[in-house]
DNA sequence: TTTCATTGTGTCGTTATGACATATTACAGA
DNA sequence: TCTGTAATATGTCATAACGACACAATGAAA
């Protein structure tokens, strides 16, 4: 393969993948085969594909990841991200082939998408250069190649500042869901606890949501009802935010 | 000058400065040499320069402007942001030369910066490629080239964004002013009317402003006390923005 | 049947907000 | 010098939003 017949130079992809599990926020990783660091789903831009269009194409290829929210958040361009003594392990341990370094030694910018996805729709399998895809809590990210640690942070703060005046959720839980499971998933992306009952008020108050009859049985208490988002005020008020703030 | 040694391939960069002046928000643009259509200053990355540096450097050898504030926004990113036709006109006009022709022939992504400037500091002036550099109202705005009104129209939006949770004026406004000129600042990036009694009110509850002793004279009218930002508390409040919402 | 955990709903005092009234004052013109 | 004008400084008031918290309801387990 001719990476520069085929990729936009000197441009790279990569995806920050969130999914929420067990009131965690994760994110899948992928570990280079021999290599005992991990990395954020990533790729190149073909030379007569939009950026947009590359990063939907990154996530199916690298993670068979499809229908999900992706958003542009970053571009990283800064001179030290260099990753030259990097290619050359991955070159020793034959990940990638002597002839294709010379592509990978250029400089390169990386422009940064978040994804948002339901945890359960994805079924981690690595691709045909990595030797494991793993969710993984952002509380115990291993150890990242390059500037990926930086990558996920900022995607974190831009995903906290989306959340400050759009609503959120609709990628991140399944189609059913109860209000104390938005609201930790709320909670876990602030990081902070919120009240119960306020967040029922505010969030009810949105009219975001559809209260269903259903019930969720299962627990040694009451059931809570189950909520659906409505989707047509739910992306009105993705495209207008919010007038007030979490 | 050969652009493949030096710069960065396929990447470039437009700044969208944007100065208040007369109760109007303006923007920088150039003219490029026998064009007729206008352009917000642009340029190129350098191989070993940090992008956030290049759009320093672009704002001070194109528009002559220094010490603003510089925020990146977006890459444009889609394939049909196309520029051959442009370029071919280019060379026909002889802005570029035949030879460097196959490096503005690439496909190019740009990357967006808005930059905020006190349009008193600025004097507009054309550079070596440029015949023409002036401040344009938002509102008046020439034929542009390429994707550029998009790329302004962008800038916008993320400017009217960060204005909703972040307090902004310090590089738009002279170290003195008014409350009605940063309401009116306000309402002119907004574009909606604010109420000038409760705008006043919520302004000084963030703390950002030290009310000056000095009261500016020369209307027939009341003279109104001039306002300073209080640095630390500005730059706090740039940092984890406000908990509130314009 | 009792207990427990968690949910549904409501109250209350405080603060923030929007709408608007009134007093103040620099300058212009009589 | 006095008065009118235009804009500013400041305050009031009713309403809405918010944070803190109380209590009843209910599914399942003991």
């Amino acid at each position: 393969m001719d990476y520069f017949e085929i990729y936009h130079p000197g441009l790279s992809i990569d995806c920050v993948i969130f999914g929420f599990h067990e009131k965690e926020l994760k994110v899948l990783l992928l570990k280079m085969q021999n290599m005992d660091k991990w990395a954020v789903p990533g790729g190149f831009v073909k030379k007569d594909e939009d950026v947009d269009t590359a990063a939907v194409r990154v996530l199916k290829e690298r993670a068979s990841v499809t229908d999900v929210y992706l958003k542009q958040y970053h571009l990283f361009g800064d001179i030290t991200r260099n990753n030259s003594a990097y290619v050359d392990k991955l070159v020793d341990k034959k990940v990638i082939t002597d002839k294709s370094s010379l592509w990978f030694h250029q400089r390169f910018v990386t422009l940064g998408y978040y994804a948002l996805v339901e945890f359960s729709k994805v079924t981690p399998a690595p691709d045909h250069i990595s030797d494991s895809c793993e969710w993984v809590s952002l509380s115990e990210l291993p150890e990242l190649i390059l500037d990926h640690q930086q990558i996920i942070t900022k995607a974190l703060h831009a995903l906290r500042k989306q959340l400050k005046f759009q609503p959120i959720g609709k990628n991140l839980l399944p189609e059913k869901f109860t209000m104390t499971e938005l609201r930790v998933l709320y909670e876990t992306i602030l990081g902070e606890e919120l009240d119960r009952r306020n967040f029922q008020r505010k969030m009810l108050g949105y009219g975001i949501l559809t209260k269903l009859k259903e019930t969720r049985k299962g627990g040694a208490h009451k059931a809570p009802f189950l909520y659906c988002f409505n989707e047509e005020i739910y992306n009105r008020s993705l495209e207008n935010g919010f007038n007030t703030v979490w």
